[in-house]
Order: C-alpha cells, then structure tokens, then sequence
RNA sequence: GCCCGAGUGGCGGAAUUGGCAGACGCGACGGAUUCAAAAUCCGUUGGUGCUUACGCACCGUGAGGGUUCAAGUCCCUCCUCGGGCACCA
C-alpha cells in the first residue's frame, strides 16, 4: 500500500477575508468582487447612525406616560475588555434589539439602554504592567465599545449610559451598601484570603491554581482576614421560592436551586463520654439513628481538641496539620479515597444510649452543617466506604438493599430501630423521619433543621480597581458607617501600581485618604481599605437605567413602578448563578427597603448561546509522514506504537462522510476530527466583528448571526453562510432599486390577491417568529417572500414598504434608505409595525396529500371549501392512489380537513 | 456518580396540537450571461433501485422495541455528545 505524503500546509484554521471587497484587486486569491455589485452599505450605514443620533431618535422621554404599555428590554452589559466587542456580544444585543424595535412600532414605550461594567482585576492588572491609570484604560476601552456598538446601529437610548466606575453611579453603590449595613445583613468575618508573599498581594480564587499562583507560579498561602460578607443566606428560602414565578430556563433555574442547596433534616444532640459537651449533628436521615456506628469530625471542628485522648493526640495533630494544608482542590481531587484517624473518644448515641468512637476525617466539611456527622455506614456510602476502610461496624436499619454488600439508601421497612419510648420498626423513611424527630424534640435531644448548600457572600477584596466601602473605623477598631450626605466616598487616585507588600491592599498605602475622622465625634479614623467585588456595580444596574441623572435618589420610585421589572433580560449563561443571584439578592432587600415595587428584577431571561469558530477538519501525523486515524489517538500518541503525532488542518473538499464519521477522500480508513472549537486567540479562529462590518456591513453581521440559528443555541460560524445573507440583502435591495439609477422601481398597481397573500403570510410569519425570538425563522421568511417577489412582473408600493417595515428591526439601516428612496421623509422608525388579515392568508384552492396505509400515494388539489365527501372522491379518482387500493377492501377513511386523507385497506 | 439539554442531508438548520420530513441558507453539480472571470440569473440536489419518458418503488430524523390509520414529535430500554453539580451528611 503506498503512502500518502500528508500536506505539508499546517495552516489555514480559517479563511481570513479581512480585505473589504470594495479595494479588491484581481492579484487577490480569493474571489473578485466589483464594488457595484452590491448596495451601498458603506454609505448608508454611517449615514442613519449620524441620523439617528441627530434626531434622538432612540431616546427615551424622562416623563412617564399616562396609559402607554411599557417595555424594558435590557442586555447584559459589557465588561470593556482591552480586546474590544467579540461577535459573541452582537449575537445577544441584536436580539434584544430586534424586539426593542419592533414594540416602538407597535407604539411599545420602549426602554433599551446600555452601560459599563468596568471595575474590575483587567484593568488593575493592565495597570500593573503599564503603569497606566486603571481610569484611563477603562476610558478608553468603553469608548472602543462604545464606537463599535454604534458602527451596528443598536437602538440604544444613549442618554442613558451609566457606568459603574462613575462616582455619581457608585455612589449609590455604597449607599445600597450602607442599607445592608443598617439591616445587620453586612459583617465583618475572618475568612482565609489567598496571600502570595512573593507578588506581595491577595490573589483572587481563580488566580491561584494548586495553591501556586496563576501568574509566576509563586506558592500562596491562606491567611486569615477581617472581610465583609453579605448575609444572603437570611434570603434564601425567598431567593428560593421567588424562581417558581420566573420566566426563565429551567436549566438556570435548576442551578439556582441546587447552589441554595436547601435540604430538610434533623439536628441531633450526643453526649460525650468523660467530656462535659456534646455534639451536634445534622442529618437529614434522623431515621437511621439506630444505625450510626461511629461519628466524624471535619479536622477543623473545634471539639477535636478537647475529645482526643493523649494517647491519640500525636496522630489527630498529624492528621489536622495535614489537611490543614492540602488545599480544597486536593482536598476533592482525592474524593472517594477515604483517610482519617481516631480520637480515642467516644459519643453516645441518644435512641439507645450506646457508645460510638468519634473520628476525625477530612471528607466531613466544616463549612456544612454542623461540621460534624453522625455515620450509618449500611444506609450512605460515604460512611459505607470509610468503615469499610477502617473495619467499622456496619447495622442495618432499613431493609430493602444487601449491606453486605453495599451501602442502602433506598426507602423500605425499618428493623433494629426501637427504644423502651419508640419504635421505628416496620416503618418507611418519612414516616419514621417523623416519629423519630418528634421522640428526639420531646426528649430535647435533636429538632427538625433546614439546612442550605449556599453560604454567605464573602464580599471584600485586596484590590485598588472597586467600589470603595463607606465605612471608617474609629481609634478602637469600631466600625461606623460614612453618612449618606457624604456619598460617594471616591476612588483615591494612585501614584504606582505596585503591589503594597501587605495583605491589606493598595489603598491601605495612601495615608491622606486612609486617615479621616469620625463623622460623627471627629476623632480620627481610618477607612476601610478594602474594595467591593465586581459583582456590586452589576447587582442593580438595571435600577439606574430607569433614572440615570437622579442626584437625590438611587431611582425616582414613580419610575421605577412604571418601568420595572426587566420584561426581557439577554445574556450569557455563564452567570447563570452568581451574577443572577446576587443581583436578586439585591433586590429582595431594596424591596424590604422599600426602594423598589416588585419582588423579582428580571421577568423573563434567555441565555444566548455561543458562537463557536468555524468548523474544523483534523487529522494526525506522526513522526514518519503516516496518518494515524483518530480513535488511535490519546493525549497526542498514537495508542498502538506509542509515537507521536501532530495535529494537521484539512479543508473540507479533502474529507468525506463515511457512515457516522468523516475520513480521509483517498484513505477511507483513516477518519479525522470534525468540529467546531471555542474561539480563542491561541487557537487563531477568532472572528472579528469589525472586520466583517468592513466587509460586508454591519445589517449583514445582525443578519447572519440572527440567521445561524436558534437564539439559545451554540452554533459554529460560517464565513460562506455571512457571504449567503449578504446576497440576500442585495436581493431584496434590486428587488426595489434600480441598479443604475438608484430609483424605486414599485409602482402604483394595486397588488394581486397572490402578492397579498405572500406579502401577509410573511407579516404573520415574522410577527410571531419575533414574538418567540426565532430570529432565524423570520429571516427564512422574509427569504421567502423576496425569492417569491422576484418573480413578479411589478412591485406594487403596497406590498413593497410593509416587507421594508418588517425587515427593518433586522436590518435597521438598509430598511431606513430603502424607506427613504421609497418617498419618505421621516425615519421609519416610529412607523406601525405591518398587521396580518387572516382572510388574505387563505388560498382558494388547496394541495392534500392522499395515503394508502399511512403511505402518500399521491396529491390533489381541492377547493379550499370543500366538503368531506368531494375531497374522498377526488382523492380516489387520483391514478395512482386507485392503484393502490384496486381490489382492496377500504375499512377506514382518515380526513383531516386541509392536510391528509388515509385510505386504510384490510 | 447525580441533575439538565441535545442527536434530522455534505454543512448550519426547518417542521403549532402526532398529519406530505428536509422550509430557508451554505456547499456541490448543470446551464445562461461574459473575450474570460467575478458578480448576477435559471435549474438540479436525502439515499438506493427501476423506468424511453411523465414517473414509480423501497429505505431514511442516534440504536432497538412499543402505541396509532398515521411518530422527528407520544411511551419503554439503551448509546453518544454538550453543560452544570459533585464526599453537601
């Protein structure tokens, strides 16, 4: 067999077309294009986003109208990273636009704004490389952003743009701070921060990895800190019960639920033997108490001390001091291992009086419950596992399950489970939950306990790029809130952007800011030196776009009863959780607070999904030339010789589908990878979205990414499919514009009843496809009604500028240049969004289909209006249809008036 | 392991309540136009087989079974991929 050389071209991961086709020259491989051959989008475009600011055509009056409907439609506002707006952003923000266009023509008061969320590590770590003002980068990103999301004729009201590094804007920040402040729901806590002497400051979670920091790989180590956190746990039943009433992906709403993590138990009291305390546990089966064989300590619980004997104590110190330093990676990345050691101690189990030994083991977590367990090792496999390990004592006390054998955790008839008081025999989980919560409450034993995954919002950082906190601290350490009237507390600006060599901060290094007074007494204080999470500015952003320049208040409470909640909120599914939570959080308390009038922030949610690169094509090489088919590869090696191999792009002319999988044109034994990848700058198949406004215009970017396909759905790119949608807008722009002229060619003609109807089936179409924001489907519409127009012999007006209003929320600029060519004078913006009439949908004569055994044997053409019995006649007359049932019995006759007829034969 | 979501042509994707699977777009192929190309326009395009032809038959929505006159859609079992959670007592 002879060798195939592979080809030597490792490149390209993707065609680049960044050359507008306009400067085209016939060097160029690609395909030549002559500028007249397409509209003229390069005028156009800037030409309406000049008018439309002009004229303030998007802006949003401050006063609140008597009796018009409402419509917030919001996006997830940008953070403005140094890179500049990625074709993952217009995808979300061309949708809500779509919408927001469309319900100002319904005469929808509509409220569509956009802002910055712009503090945050970036640009703090862009400061500390550059030397450069965080202020400055942020200002020069956001007006990059800004630049760019105008170039795509978004509807935004521009007036409104709020930012949250703004002190006018952070001001009400800290103020809402100061309300959580008043109402207990903020604390000072010692928690652990990742400190890394080396850098000489505080790294986020997510900058350190395997307890090395991400940057450098210098160690970090937790070292405990006063922080703030926020006690969103006192909401969570609310945050809880509040999803139930969301119109939001379950999926979201599901995760949500499991992060709260609320579970119904048992808190459970056991004594110690010959120590003067007792232990509490958490359970949620109290059901099973007669079978706890031994109990666990987390290594952190403060009981491990005093419950250890001497004669152990060595051995639990060793164990402590090592879990101690593993970090909650390791700690999980050993899950299913189990380790511990026992204390020498023992507790005595409250239904029977028995002594249990007391173990220490890091599979117990402080930071749940009690931090404590009670094991039954026959009825939870945790337990089953460590006592297996350790040679514990299994008893079984539910039936059903072979705990011999393992662990079971099924519901069934309790045994072994009775006292001279109670008896739990013959009993099933609940009924037994019950009875044995309610002996255990009688006794002062143990009480019913709910029981939250969700903990509270650590809710400071070390860092200089944030929201600074209103508080000072008085000689004695006491902490005092900055009055109102004193709001904002701002931003000191900083001279370097070194680290500040302390855990404390680099604001801690300004002494001019840091030292102030007591407001109250005038004694001399200090600020607090730690800043907010980004996560503050975006908890109520949505707030402030409902009154941007309001001084006085956070949002006039008129306004805010008019314009909230959030009618559709766009955005990434990434925050999911944190995002979304917190800002409901928010919410909940500005509600108890009295500053806002509903109880949710966003009615309805939808996720966009991610564009992904174009799709690609790979195969492997190894060392000697040879291709090695896919499922030969692991982690880069050929799995039978173990050699090496490379990654080689294909095109995708050299591949073929082969059954379930694709494989080589002239190897069909070698199949290779095909998918779509994540854009990334490493892999080099990111797409810009400048460039392909230079190239084809920015109607053509809204379109394409609207087209590709369900709004919710992750979907690869595809530069031909970009170049499909362009020519669909060039056709629809010939369809009403003489090429050489540049003039209307519609006429006067009334249009036919054909036009018509294809003119109201696609009114009818994208109406409801944008109701449901099936983007993609009202676009095929639109294709369709513009394939069909192309054949007709004139263009009535009529039929013409209804299809130019219901391209427009797509297709802004082109529709409005096409509108004004059309003789109009105004933008068409405000004009009435086109209505259907339903009797011009009907046709008279329709097409059925006639089976035979559920199979279609042929079709016929039927007047709309006619009855049953005409329809089976002439459905039997059809050729091959009475072939089919020739000499057979017909026993049933299916008519479904409009679509099928089903001749059913014995 | 647990909880969601999804598997449809060469590709992206369509398909109210079960009612002609493959709309629309891309790609491919053929043709018109052109000195030639690009652009544009027209036509064909799920697979297989048969037919001089108009056409006809069979197969086909991840796999297998079921319900029904009729299943991409409903039910059961399983497989694959994507996402989330993961020692949560």
């Amino acid at each position: 067999m002879d060798t195939l050389r592979p080809p030597t071209r490792i490149l390209p991961l993707h065609r680049s077309r960044t050359t507008p086709f306009c400067c085209a020259t016939p060097t160029d491989q690609r395909p030549i294009r002559s500028a007249d051959m397409a509209y003229p989008f390069h005028e156009i475009e800037p030409k309406w986003q000049e008018h439309w600011e002009e004229h303030q055509t998007f802006r949003t009056p401050d006063e609140i109208p008597d009796d018009e409907e409402k419509v917030y439609v919001l996006d997830m506002f940008p953070y403005p990273s140094g890179s500049g707006l990625h074709v993952g952003h217009p995808e979300g923000y061309t949708a809500t636009d779509i919408v927001a266009r469309y319900k100002r023509m319904q005469g929808v008061n509509v409220l569509h704004p956009i802002g910055w969320d712009a503090f945050g590590l970036p640009a703090e770590q862009y400061a500390l490389k550059t030397n450069t003002h965080p202020r400055e980068t942020t200002r020069e990103n956001i007006n990059q952003f800004r630049e760019q999301l105008k170039r795509l004729g978004f509807s935004y009201d521009w007036q409104r743009e709020v930012n949250t590094t703004d002190p006018d804007y952070y001001k009400w920040t800290q103020w809402i701070f100061l309300k959580l402040y008043e109402k207990g729901l903020a604390y000072q806590s010692e928690e652990p921060v990742w400190w890394c002497e080396e850098l000489g400051t505080v790294l986020a979670n997510e900058e350190v990895i395997d307890g090395k920091s991400e940057r450098g790989g210098y160690p970090c180590e937790r070292v405990p800190m006063r922080q703030w956190v926020l006690k969103i746990t006192e909401y969570a039943d609310r945050l809880l019960e509040g999803l139930d009433d969301l119109d939001w992906p379950e999926s979201t709403k599901e995760m949500q639920r499991n992060w709260i993590g609320r579970s119904e138990g048992a808190n459970v009291h056991f004594d110690l033997v010959g120590v003067d305390d007792s232990l509490d546990v958490y359970t949620t089966r109290p059901d099973t108490l007669f079978g706890a064989t031994y109990m666990v300590l987390a290594p952190e619980h403060n009981l491990v001390d005093e419950i250890t004997t001497d004669q152990h104590r060595a051995e639990v110190e060793a164990y402590c001091e090592e879990a101690r330093r593993k970090s909650e990676r390791e700690r999980k990345a050993q899950k299913g291992e189990k380790t511990g050691v026992f204390t020498g101690g023992y507790a005595v189990n409250p239904v029977n009086g028995e002594e249990i030994p007391v173990w220490v083991a890091d599979y117990v977590l402080t930071s749940y419950g009690t931090g404590a367990i009670m094991a039954v090792p026959a009825h939870d496999e945790r337990d089953y596992a460590f006592a297996e390990k350790f040679g514990l004592p299994i008893r079984e006390v539910v039936e059903g399950g072979n705990v011999t054998e393992e662990a079971y955790t099924d519901d069934g008839p309790h045994v072994n489970s009775a006292n001279e008081d109670v008896s739990l025999n013959g009993l099933h989980n609940d009924e037994a939950i019950d009875a044995i919560v309610e002996w255990l409450e009688e006794k002062g034993r143990g009480e019913r306990s709910v029981n939250y995954q969700l903990q509270d919002w650590l809710f400071s950082r070390q860092r200089y790029w944030g929201e600074p906190f209103p508080i000072v601290f008085t000689e004695d350490g006491e902490d005092k809130p900055v009055p109102e009237e004193e709001l904002p507390v701002t931003l000191p600006d900083l001279e370097t952007f070194e680290p500040s060599g302390t855990p404390e901060g680099p604001l801690s290094t300004i002494e001019d800011w840091v030292n102030t007074t007591d407001p109250k007494t005038g004694e001399p204080a200090k600020r607090e030196t730690n800043t907010m999470p980004q996560w503050a500015g975006s908890c109520w952003y949505y707030l402030r776009f409902i009154d941007p320049e309001n001084d006085d208040q956070l949002v006039d409470p008129e306004k805010e009863q008019y314009w909230m909640p959030v009618d559709l909120y766009v955005g990434g599914s990434e925050h999911a959780v944190l995002h979304l939570l917190y800002a409901r959080f928010w919410h909940k308390v500005l509600y108890d607070a009295g500053v806002v009038s509903t109880k949710e922030p966003f009615q309805t949610l939808v996720h966009q999904g991610m564009i992904l690169g174009e799709k690609e094509y790979t195969a492997f090489v190894d060392e000697d030339g040879q291709y090695v088919s896919v499922e030969h590869v692991e982690g880069g090696v050929d799995t039978r010789t173990g050699k090496e191999v490379e990654r080689t792009e294909l095109d995708e002319d050299e591949v073929e589908k082969d059954g379930d999988v694709f494989v080589l044109n002239d190897r069909p034994d070698v199949r290779v990878n095909a998918r779509s990848h994540k854009m990334s700058k490493s892999r080099g198949n990111v797409i810009n979205p400048d460039d392909v406004v230079d190239e084809y215009g920015a109607d053509t970017l809204r379109l394409y990414e609207m087209f590709m396909g369900p709004l919710e759905q992750d979907k690869p790119w595809s530069t031909d499919d970009v170049e499909g949608v362009h020519r669909f807008l060039n056709r629809a722009w010939r369809l009403l514009i003489d090429d050489d002229s540049g003039e209307p060619t519609v006429t006067d003609d009334d249009p036919s009843r054909d036009q018509l109807r294809e003119l109201h089936q696609t009114i009818e179409a994208v109406t409801t496809d944008i109701e449901n924001l099936d983007f993609n489907t009202a676009i095929a519409a639109m294709m369709e009604f513009v394939n069909a127009a192309n054949k007709w012999d004139t263009m009535p007006r009529a039929t013409a500028e209804p299809f130019v209003l219901l391209l427009s929320p797509f297709a802004p600029h082109l529709a409005e240049e096409l509108w004004a060519r059309l003789g109009h004078d105004d933008s068409l913006a405000h004009e009435d969004w086109p209505e259907y009439e339903e009797e011009l949908l009907q046709r008279e004569v329709v097409e059925m289909a006639v089976q035979v055994n559920g199979t279609v044997r042929g079709t016929i053409e039927v007047d709309a209006d006619a009855d049953e019995d005409d329809v089976l006649t002439s459905a039997k007359e059809d050729e091959n249809v009475a072939r089919h049932l020739d000499g057979k019995d017909t026993q049933r006759e299916i008519y479904v008036p409009g679509q099928i007829v089903n001749f059913v034969t014995g």
